[in-house]
DNA sequence: CGGGTTACCTGACGGC
DNA sequence: TGCCGTCAGGTAACCC
């Protein structure tokens, strides 16, 4: 489901939801592993915590409290939710109970979604997080001199790429799709045979459709919602993804379809070279 | 090392 | 109705 802008929307809710800084009481899990082994020691280290702020780095969300931080990734199909007693559900994996008696829960169905803590400023060594590319929205961090250094020489495809988290965070298979419709580029096309006038644009692009995505609140893709149960509703946007043998938006074109480095991947052959 | 494929897991959907 | 194949927003372990 998520990806940057579906993390960050699932983010800003939880931030609002939990800007009272309430108090762990109990972290309960319902299983010891999800793509990686839960720590044991998780709901010991986290009982009577405040969460003192929600924060997002890549497609990762971090609970911070002062005895350390609960890392989650939302995998293909994690979500949060605020649970009232009686809503429990099938793969409903971890809840946090508050002492205020909220309460809530971690669901994923497919189990690619990761929990972990992380020791109090130590996030940049945890596993998950060291060696993560810079971040796209962050425009002195993500340039097209940045991007342009790792596709130097490069024979992966632009598409696959721009996917690779070490090059840059949080675009997935779907925002990786319509930058490069939004900039011209066939996404099939190796890496380093991208000039540099249109790495600038891709890095444009990647902003741009980050940027609309997150303002409207993500996409809902099947059961994607955000915290507070609304539907995002970028999906209604999309110009190139999901839609192949339809026509271009731009040109009317029929859009093609194929696999590229094991993902769909969808393009116009007229308006993107 | 770079580049490509496969596995992980469940559920939804289309075809027969 | 139900069975089967295919596909899904991600990541990492493999292979050559």
């Amino acid at each position: 489901m998520p990806e940057l802008p579906e993390v960050e929307t699932v983010r800003s809710g939880l931030a609002l939801l939990l800007a009272d800084r309430p108090i762990l009481c109990r972290v309960q899990l319902m299983r010891a592993d999800l793509r990686a082994p839960i720590p044991a020691s998780l709901a010991r280290r986290l009982r009577g915590q405040p969460i003192i702020a929600v924060r997002r780095r890549a497609k990762y969300l971090l609970f911070e409290t002062p005895a350390a931080t609960l890392l989650c990734h939302l995998g293909m199909t994690g979500t949060w939710r605020l649970a009232p007693s009686g809503d429990e559900r099938i793969h409903d994996h971890c809840y946090l109970h508050f002492f205020d008696g909220r309460r809530l829960a971690y669901r994923d169905p497919r189990r690619f979604g990761l929990l972990d803590l992380i020791e109090p400023g130590r996030a940049e060594e945890h596993p998950a997080l060291a060696g993560l590319g810079p971040e796209p929205l962050d425009a002195r961090a993500f340039t097209g001199a940045v991007l342009a250094e790792r596709c130097a020489g490069r024979k992966v495809a632009i598409k696959p790429l721009i996917m690779d988290q070490r090059v840059v965070v949080g675009v997935g298979n779907i925002y990786a799709a319509e930058a490069l419709f939004r900039a011209g580029i066939r996404p099939s096309c190796f890496s380093g045979r991208v000039s540099r006038p249109r790495l600038d644009a891709l890095v444009a692009a990647i902003r741009a459709v980050l940027l609309e995505a997150i303002a409207a609140g993500g996409s809902t893709i099947s059961d994607f919602r955000q915290a507070g149960g609304d539907s995002g509703y970028f999906q209604t946007r999309f110009q190139v993804y999901d839609r192949a043998g339809q026509p271009c938006v731009r040109c009317g074109a029929k859009l093609r379809g194929a696999v590229l480095g094991g993902r769909s991947t969808v393009w116009c052959s007229r308006c993107q070279r």
